[in-house]
DNA sequence: CTGAAAGCGCTTACAG
DNA sequence: CTGAAAGCGCTTACAG
């Protein structure tokens, strides 16, 4: 059913019938009806192969995330689509896995399909070729979560360092001064106290970091910021994303010496395996160890009550970056936009001083 | 830079270029070799649009989602994205929010979008038309979740009326009579108790239920199976996919009197607000009342421990439905398949036999 | 307002 | 093994 059958049976020209079926250009309204009806009776679909062929625009967004089961990227694959869906977009979704190689592939296949701008979580902040060609070939790219270093492209993200910085506050106003630290700081960084040394260089560009080390950043600048001294020996690394490896490094860090009063958990799953071990160990929460778990989403709901930082940006990430996309692919957007989505602090429970003053 | 410059730039026809850059037809290594160089050189990606014109293939998968936000759509988007990958295929993501009229314009979308194929879970299992239309030109569809009444496609889902009554029968083995279950059930049925006459009948055809609906035909099938009479007061419905609302019905059940001694919560969120309803009562588990909460994920490991059974299928819902799409699509399958997928049943925790034995 | 013609970037018979 | 020509299903100038 082409829009050639279409043309036949009303008696117009495959022009005509493509400007009523596509609302461009005129038509009489007679002529309207006669090809509309054709269209109708013959069961008419358009095929937007075509016309995207002619018009270099596919109405479709291409969203390189990390990994779609997670509940951060769900829920911002759930506000792309919306925003999407309001302009007749399409998605088309992929995950990274955090693998580079697997990124550069998601990204060259989106390209081929020519799609008509890019969301993408960068996986690898230092080298990111593609997306720089794609930036230098005047390409809408949005990078949500993290941003990649010296790129020219939209990014949205979370307020990340000042929501851990606000977790951190909240337990020193309650008089807690060693407060541990349980995060992920898988990569890039293999040496805690180099990083600690570079710290104050990397704020001023802390979205080009992983998540969990701008978080570890809002930790230290909330101890600077105290003048309490950092104790490396309350951060701890769970060296990948699992629950599993977080409740270990729990659980050195909760039955070493010097146990701290309060323990602060960068996310979601991070705190599952905290939780866990603090289970295991029999503290209790918040006599024994005051417990602040951070995450940017909501899926602390989950856990039990009375524990939980919740960081909840002001908007959406999947929308912000959905409309951010579509401005550019409009052309209606011209200066660089980092977007750092405020957040607030939803405190849920209570946080006890600690047992010995400090 | 399209096919043409590349040619020219090789010295050599579209034609030969196409066929060395497309992977088809033969051509003499030399000219491979220069033809790639000269691709190389000018930097040359290939544009799927025009291939996929003239193909009638598109290597794309289309995907209905209920809400990919959910866990579950979260899991099964995550299989078909890997197996996606490994055939080289894309996936367009649309969520129907369960409303039809969503659904239809998703389809629609999809099908405009010249998508291979098609994985829906249908919202309205009783009016589909737009998915018979598809089936009936031959059009590869793969129904997840639940299954569209009278439609010949294929489908893959849980075994949720096996696992649900599983469920019961451990209770009733634990010496429990009086078992609760908190369920959506909102839609189609208006009426508890007509569906209970309907339920033998029902049971043939069960996957064209929503799947709460197919778990307490498993609960009622395991009462039938154990010689125990359903009474209707402990069959509670939500009304609506919502914890809160499960709460209300939770606390309602467990209120009245003749309370039961054991609850059975038919999927994550019910379980959430049962879970609350239970603690707000100060009621203690097992002692008081045995609990089992099912869902088909495991994200019930967030919640307390030991009181959870989390039905995992043997195969991924994901996986499956996009092996079973493309094989459609590469024409490789004929008999129309029902994948109920297995499930095993991890029981997690203890049940306490009912605290008056009845 | 309508139509004939060209063309988007590829692939596909068909010759040679 | 290679090329000239036609064509996928539309849209876009350009005439009229």
């Amino acid at each position: 059913m082409t829009i050639i059958e279409v043309a036949r049976s009303a008696g117009v020209s495959t022009a005509t019938a493509g400007r009523v079926l596509g609302g461009y250009g005129y038509a009489s309204s007679d002529i309207k009806d006669r090809v509309r009806q054709a269209a109708e009776a013959l069961g008419y679909r358009p095929n937007r192969l075509a016309r995207s062929l002619i018009t270099g625009k596919t109405q479709t967004i291409g969203v390189v995330a990390g990994d779609i089961e997670s509940p951060f990227y769900a829920s911002v694959l759930r506000g792309i689509g919306d925003v999407a869906r309001g302009e007749g977009f399409g998605v088309i979704v992929t995950n990274s896995d955090e693998e580079p190689a697997l990124e550069r592939e998601a990204v060259q296949l989106l390209l081929e399909k020519q799609v008509d701008g890019l969301i993408v979580a960068p996986c690898d902040p230092a080298a990111s070729k593609h997306l720089h060609d794609a930036v230098a070939a005047n390409f809408p790219v949005v990078q949500i979560d993290r941003a990649a270093r010296g790129l020219a492209a939209d990014s949205v993200s979370v307020d990340n360092l000042g929501a851990a910085r606000h977790c951190i506050e909240v337990l020193f106003a309650a008089g807690h001064r060693r407060v541990g630290i349980i995060a992920e700081l898988e990569r890039p960084f293999d040496d805690l106290a180099s990083f600690l040394d570079q710290a104050p260089r990397l704020i001023s560009d802390a979205n080009t970091l992983m998540p969990s080390w701008q978080r570890l950043l809002g930790y230290l600048q909330a101890h600077h910021d105290a003048g309490v001294e950092v104790d490396l020996r309350l951060v701890r690394r769970s060296g990948g994303y699992s629950a599993a490896a977080a409740k270990e490094a729990t659980l050195a860090l909760l039955q070493g010496e010097d146990r701290p009063s309060a323990l602060f958990t960068a996310d979601g799953l991070m705190s599952l395996g905290a939780l866990d071990a603090v289970t295991d160990l029999g503290l209790s929460i918040p006599g024994e160890l005051s417990l602040v778990c951070f995450d940017d989403l909501d899926w602390m709901k989950f856990m039990r009550p009375g524990i939980s930082a919740v960081a909840q940006p002001v908007y959406d990430v999947g929308r912000a970056a959905a409309e951010c996309v579509l401005a550019r692919i409009n052309g209606t957007r011209t200066p660089l936009r980092r977007v750092v989505l405020a957040t607030t602090l939803n405190l849920r429970g209570s946080i006890a001083p600690p047992a010995t003053p400090e």
